[in-house]
RNA sequence: GGCCCCUUCGUCUAUCGGUUAGGACAGCAGAUUUUCAUUCUGCAGAGAGGGGUUCGAUUCCCCUAGGGGCUACCA
């Protein structure tokens, strides 16, 4: 039997990368083993649900290159994949429990138990085997009033009816033996008042019903595990329960509890896979594509987040992670996101961009920035540009030069530095220019220091004005190497033009 | 409060009883680039504390401390 893993998240906003991470690690696992990677949609709590939500998920899960194998778009053998879809399979099951004696009836109402945990020494009331003989359900009440009630009152929660002192153990895949006692436990919630299931029963049947293998989830789910795997044993499901391994929390960068949505915008970096668009642009928020980063970047860190192959390898492909990822060598404790190394990363993948994989997007940067990009070398410029950046969009506003004949000079820098014995080392280099040939950066480069050298004039004070005449700034790539792609005629011309307007003794 | 998980440089981490405790990001210094960035080289920087076990503990066990998670008719 091949290995089954699916990623289950609800639909209440954006993903953010703790959710990513989960995704990538089921995605690993799965296509390691020649498994299935399957999305669940676990909507089952009406009151948080978010419009747009789901297709986020699949899009950004697409954006990362995570390639579905079933989900509620593509279907598959054990659809529906969506919970609120398969809202009817659920009650059937707690009401086998409720007729096997392991779970029961309870018209507790929510404000009722508020109440008692409010009034209770230290807020520790559970309901649990201590107390359900005082509490308002089918175990407490006269047989004859429970089925009153259930006629009468529909608006009742299933129970799970667990038996004190047992322990449960559970073998996670990360953290090895964990051991709960189940008198700490208390009886949890089956199915809600409104008929809905919760997510412990609607998790542990639809994975059993899916035939998951692995469960790979957040370690928020750890203290939880306990009441699943009651409700395996309950169902008598305990010999086709999957794996578990509950991975390490990310963390806010000061180490301050888990990530949170929110996050992204306290500490000024992205914490989504995709922007999440709003009508009200004070609601939209960053995500890793609009921030500019590569998907196989924000997949490479996020990997490295959690876990470690024990060597020094640090660049990996999607490919090469499914063939290294070792469950084995998850860590146990939570990691702090740091946006420098995940810039780093992107760094890494940008400088590795072939032109041709680079080209439609800083068209459609050239183009949004209002440039005439037929007017100068675009492979060019991102040659040039491609090393001195970590994001793919830092390249386009830096190269307005190449496409545009109206320079924007940085006056006062160019003032401080002006001397006017430069002007005529510059029409003379200009002179030069106009007859080398071929006209490339070894060329010109040797010609132009050539002429400053028998001028007299220090290269210091040449070199800055040449640059400055050619893109308007004091910094950059080579001034040679930009003049190569400018061309002779756009070089001359602006050498030139820039020593006519300094020099008005010429 | 209770239960559970965790603890190596500022950060992410390697080490599966014997290492000058290794690497990466960030930091600092230098080289290259007569600019800036890249790149390269170097420097600095860690086993939470206390007990055991052992010839020997970062590594195994216990305690303490600290951090995190859960404790909903949310997932």
């Amino acid at each position: 039997m091949s290995n089954r893993l699916r990623f289950a998240p609800s639909p209440t906003g954006a993903l953010h990368i703790g959710g990513i991470r989960t995704a990538l690690y089921n995605f690993l696992v799965a296509k390691q083993k020649g498994g299935q990677f399957i999305l669940r949609i676990e909507d089952t709590d009406q009151n948080r649900f978010v419009p747009g939500a789901e297709e986020y998920i699949t899009r950004s899960l697409d954006w990362l290159g995570l390639k579905l194998d079933e989900s509620p778009a593509l279907g598959g053998p054990h659809g529906p994949y969506k919970q609120s879809e398969r809202i009817h399979m659920y009650k059937d099951y707690a009401l086998k429990l409720v007729d096997e004696g392991k779970a029961y009836f309870a018209w507790d109402t929510s404000e009722e138990l508020d109440k008692m945990r409010e009034t209770s020494s230290d807020h520790s009331f559970k309901y649990d085997a201590s107390v359900r003989g005082q509490m308002n359900n089918s175990l407490s009440l006269e047989k004859a009033e429970v089925e009153e009630k259930i006629v009468a009152n529909s608006q009742y929660t299933i129970r799970l009816k667990v038996e004190p002192g047992q322990s449960i153990m559970i073998q996670d895949k990360v953290r090895g033996e964990v051991v709960f006692d189940s008198s700490e436990l208390d009886d949890k919630v089956l199915v809600k008042a409104d008929g809905f299931p919760t997510y412990h029963l609607a998790n542990v049947v639809d994975d059993h019903l899916m035939e998951i293998t692995d469960v790979i989830r957040g370690e928020e789910w750890l203290p939880s595990t306990a009441h699943h795997v009651l409700l395996y044993q309950a169902f008598g499901w305990q010999d086709t329960m999957p794996s578990f391994s509950h991975l390490p929390l990310i963390l806010k960068p000061n180490g301050n509890g888990k990530l949170s949505k929110r996050d992204g915008q306290k500490f000024g970096f992205p914490v989504f896979p995709l922007a999440w668009p709003s009508d009200n642009p004070a609601d939209a928020i960053d995500g890793f594509d609009s921030y500019g980063f590569e998907p196989e970047a924000v997949i490479n860190f996020l990997a490295m987040l959690g876990w470690n192959p024990g060597t020094e390898q640090e660049i990996f492909s999607l490919e090469e992670l499914i063939t290294t990822f070792d469950p084995e060598k998850i860590h146990k404790a939570g990691a702090r996101f740091d946006f420098d190394k995940a810039l780093w990363f992107n760094q890494q993948y940008v400088h590795k961009l072939s032109f041709t994989e680079a080209e439609e997007r800083l068209r459609k940067q050239g183009e949004t920035l209002g440039y005439n990009l037929d007017a100068g070398d675009l492979e060019g410029a991102f040659t040039l540009l491609q090393p001195r950046v970590s994001l793919l969009k830092e390249i386009m506003p830096l190269a307005y030069y190449f496409f545009s004949d109206t320079i924007v000079f940085e006056k006062e820098e160019i003032a401080k530095k002006w001397k006017p014995e430069v002007g005529p080392v510059l029409e003379k280099i200009a002179e030069v220019l106009k007859t080398i040939d071929p006209f490339n950066f070894e060329f010109t480069s040797a010609a132009a220091k050539e002429v400053i050298q028998t001028s007299g004039v220090k290269m210091g004070l040449v070199m800055p004005m040449l640059r400055a005449a050619l893109t308007g700034t004091m910094q950059g790539p080579d001034v040679f190497a930009i003049a190569e792609v400018l061309g002779r005629e756009k070089s001359v011309a602006r050498i030139q033009a820039f020593a006519k307007e300094r020099s008005p003794t010429l």
